[in-house]
DNA sequence: GTCTATAGGTCGATAGAC
DNA sequence: GTCTATCGACCTATAGAC
């Protein structure tokens, strides 16, 4: 029962039921219940509560996001490097689905508590990445729909009964599609 | 200070606190505070805090968007059609801004109110109507897209230089250029 | 319509035994 | 590493006076 994983086990508990029914409505108590220990155990291993999803946030998002901005920044600006950029910014997506999502849903929750501006900072940078700075805002919209859309398909659609790759590749498929056109101007060509 | 206006007081106090704070972080001793009166006497104009959220969503999202669908359930299922829902909803965004962008931000905490289930209703069914029933999943993304899309341009991109009627106009251009693209097939042509 | 006062409960967090 | 026991703060909601 208890081995030396006792820190993931946590995580991945508390992750379960954060995206379930959202961060202020977990409380350590029905954490530590449903890995039948008490509060207390959950303290010897995370200061706090803000601590422990922090964690969450660094070990499943912040790091495999970041090696993606690491990359991204050596390479030139073409628009082949902004599509790659896409391919694997939706790799870190559904290596994570369930974290991404409870981001998504609890960003008021998550607002003032330091994972929120993290993950803010890292959109963000990922925008500068794949939109032109001078552009036309229609541009711009288009950008930060194209990461929007890979974001909200994932959750958004959930009864259709299509499987989640598929979806996966398709909302990857359409934020490409906005990213080109904002990148030489008009769609319609 | 206390005339017949006392409800719709207590509803901007509330729905200005919940949109900065989150609706969980937001307590009834709050709002009271703010509006130099005792929770108690929130409780004789709403029955629970649910009550009280319920009452705005209704009167600024609900009545709108329930209009704009029932104009469009009486339309011919053209382009046209689909164009000009975007651009109602997008007129129904702007004239209650705080209270979309609340319920996107608080959408874990709204999940078991019955409001978030009522929101969920209402975009599906303007989901259905700009969107093909048979088309390929693509299309799919699109159309939920372009929805997805008016309603997050509002709330990211707040440290722009643009004003906000000029990104809720980008915003539609982009949706509708979504649509159109799923409408017809492919975007490319 | 608004108040005081409080019931009844949950929360995050800590101290100290084992 | 995990436990028991508890603290102080805060919450929603209600009862009843004015």
């Amino acid at each position: 029962m208890s081995r030396g994983n006792t820190r993931q086990r946590i995580q991945d508990v508390a992750l379960e039921l954060f995206a379930d029914r959202g961060y202020e409505k977990t409380s350590l108590r029905e954490i530590a219940e449903q890995l039948g220990v008490t509060k207390a155990a959950l303290y010897y291993h995370f200061k706090t509560k803000e601590d422990l999803v922090a964690s969450i946030f660094d070990d499943y998002a912040a790091r495999p996001t970041d090696e993606l901005i690491d990359w991204a920044s050596d390479q030139p600006t073409s628009l082949e490097t902004k599509l790659e950029i896409l391919r694997r910014y939706s790799e870190c997506l559904s290596g994570a689905e369930p974290l991404f999502r409870f981001m998504h849903e609890n960003q008021a929750a998550l607002r003032d508590l330091s994972i929120g501006e993290r993950m803010k900072d890292r959109v963000l940078t990922l925008l500068d990445l794949i939109r032109e700075e001078d552009a036309p805002l229609t541009d711009q919209v288009r950008c930060s729909s194209a990461l929007f859309t890979m974001h909200s398909t994932m959750f958004t659609m959930r009864d259709t009964p299509f499987a989640n790759d598929e979806k996966r590749q398709a909302a990857l498929e359409v934020a490409q599609e906005l990213v080109a056109a904002a990148h030489h101007g008009d769609p319609e060509g």
